[in-house]
RNA sequence: GGGGCGGUAGCUCAGCCGGUCAGAGCAGCGGACUCAUAAUCCGUCGGUCACGGGUUCAAGUCCCGUCCGCCCUACCA
């Protein structure tokens, strides 16, 4: 594989108006794991995320909060969206605003484009629009409502009254890609991903697509259509754009050509908008489809959905104020297989903090820290002759980081930390086995404890850089207490693919103390 | 109503094209050990694989039906 080749992966925009919850949390984590491995990699990587800042809900919002909505939108990005992204020590590269100059100019050279090549036409639209949903609804949408609303047509969904709307509108020509779109998906079985979701995109298509409408003159809170000033673009069509605006799309064509194609992380709620809305949008433009687009799974709380409205959702502030961002990111990507739908409780998370972070890695480090400063001054010594046992463990960790990178190739970060987990196991194992602390007792065996003790060491040195996509913090604590930044430099400067060559970490290196990597908490703690 | 995905040990889940597939981790229990965050290592208990039929020499594994759950349809990642 070349070193240069290109990783660009995006979250979805999220919206401000949201609190954030452990479900957004979960998607910038895995796009954040993914795309530190892809960097530490050697791979040229670019990961975006931002807000999605249009459209009416956002202004009916900002007007109940007596603000303008830009200036809204700062107040939650500001003080709700870039503090998650530090809560949970996410390293994007870029901060996309759907408000931002460089997106609205954008979206308005896209449209502008189908617009000039036919694919987008003025139509009549008349139907029930719900302000909630920002949407027209179809009859079958709606149900009579009760109560406050008895007797009135409303929203399945929101339970508001719809509203009757007729508009002159433009729309995007979108059935006429029903049968490209088809053939994607038939041709590139990769392109929506996990099959659970394929299937049921390919379902929905064979359904036949309609057009779609793309613009709205009912309020003003959008990119304005180029041509028609009074109509704005209609919010999804705006946001899905925020993928090539944020990579030079109309303007650097160089940074665009390197980017794109992106890997599009999305809930399955918005699988469609971004497996068959987008797609369609982006032939019709004659770019590039994108490289794929991944569901995963729904957290369950409590065996269901997370929910506001069920007072299941969970601030990420409130796991990380007590496990740690590190806890965080490991307990969603180690717990979860990558595509499905994963329980979360907390006594699950304390759990595996407990037995795989504390007890596995963090202890693993501590005991091989403190034995070779206690037997041999804190100098990391030099290894005799391998013997079995030594060369088992070389072979686990190079099988352990050859299968780590394969399993991040097919999106299975699950698979890649359970790869690199087998060293965990097979060197605490190793150290029991060993016994070195019998040795120590024994001058004849100094040099066997060497060996065992270099082993340990390199095996730790594999580790820390083989979970720093993972685990950020506590691999940086470990680089440091091993002595490694001297002799082979920054953490982060570790390439990823060769992590599982043996015997990089010099002899003689100097370890320090090692603060518990990952501290038991306190029980009293959890069960506040 | 239509579509998708599930129902396997107390818990979370593996089990691809049918033939050691009845498994793993955690929890529980017993033992070893002491370098380490009362950590580690070894052993062990534990399931009529939702239910009822069917195909087959052979079915968690395929087919039909039933029950239950979740999701999409109907923009909370």
């Amino acid at each position: 594989m070349p070193a240069d080749r290109s990783f660009y992966i995006t979250t979805p925009i999220f919206y401000p108006s949201d609190v954030p919850h452990i479900g957004h949390g979960y998607t910038e984590v895995a796009a954040d794991v993914l795309s530190r491995w892809h960097r530490q990699a050697g791979d040229d990587t670019w990961f975006l995320t931002g807000t999605d800042e249009h459209g009416q809900k956002m202004l009916r919002t900002a007007t109940a909060n007596d603000m303008g909505p830009r200036e809204w939108a700062d107040k939650l990005v500001r003080e709700s969206w870039i503090p998650l992204l530090e809560t949970l020590d996410i390293a994007n590269d870029d901060f996309i605003r759907t408000t931002q100059e460089r997106h609205e100019q954008g979206v308005a050279a896209f449209i502008q484009k189908l617009y000039d090549t036919g694919f987008i036409e003025a139509g009549d639209y008349e139907g029930f629009y719900c302000v909630g949903c920002e949407e027209y609804k179809q009859t079958s949408e709606l149900v009579t409502g009760t109560g406050k609303y008895d007797g009135e047509l409303v929203c399945a969904i929101h339970s508001i009254p719809v509203e009757l709307l007729k508009e002159r509108n433009y729309f995007f020509r979108m059935s006429r890609f029903t049968d490209q779109l088809l053939a994607l998906y038939e041709e590139r079985p990769d392109f929506v991903q996990p099959d659970s979701a394929r299937n049921e995109v390919v379902q929905f298509v064979r359904q036949g697509l309609d057009d779609l409408s793309i613009s709205r003159s009912s309020f003003d809170w959008g990119v304005p259509v180029p041509w028609d000033p009074k109509h704005v673009v209609y919010v999804w069509f705006d946001a899905l754009l925020n993928y090539v605006t944020a990579v030079g799309f109309d303007g650097d064509e160089a940074t665009l050509r390197r980017r794109w194609p992106a890997t599009h992380l999305v809930g399955k709620d918005i699988l469609r908008f971004h497996a068959v809305i987008w797609p369609a949008m982006l032939m019709a433009a004659g770019l590039e489809v994108p490289k794929q687009v991944f569901a995963h799974g729904w957290l369950l709380v409590g065996g269901e959905k997370m929910s506001k409205s069920k007072l299941t959702g969970i601030a990420p502030h409130q796991i990380t104020d007590v496990f740690g961002s590190d806890a965080f990111r490991y307990y969603f990507l180690r717990a979860i297989p990558f595509g499905q739908d994963g329980s979360f409780s907390w006594e699950d998370l304390a759990a595996r903090y407990q037995a795989e972070l504390a007890n596995g890695f963090g202890n693993l480090a501590s005991r091989v820290i403190a034995m070779i400063t206690r037997y041999r001054d804190g100098a990391v010594p030099a290894a005799g002759e391998p013997s079995a046992r030594d060369l088992g463990i070389r072979e686990t960790v190079r099988n352990a980081a050859v299968q780590a990178d394969l399993a991040i190739e097919r999106m299975a970060p699950h698979e890649a930390v359970a790869a690199i987990w087998t060293i965990v196991e097979e060197l605490n194992g190793y150290i029991t086995l060993e016994e070195p602390w019998k040795l120590a007792k024994d001058p004849a065996a100094s040099e066997r404890l060497d060996s065992v003790l270099a082993t340990a060491a390199e095996g730790l040195r594999a580790l820390a850089v083989l979970l720093s996509p993972v685990i950020p913090k506590a691999t940086a604590s470990l680089w440091t207490a091993l002595g490694a930044e001297g002799a082979l430099g920054g953490l982060v400067d570790q390439r990823l693919r060769a992590a599982g060559d043996w015997g990089q970490l010099p002899t003689g290196t100097a370890v320090t103390t090692l603060e518990p990597l990952f501290p038991r908490i306190d029980p009293d703690v959890l069960n506040a």
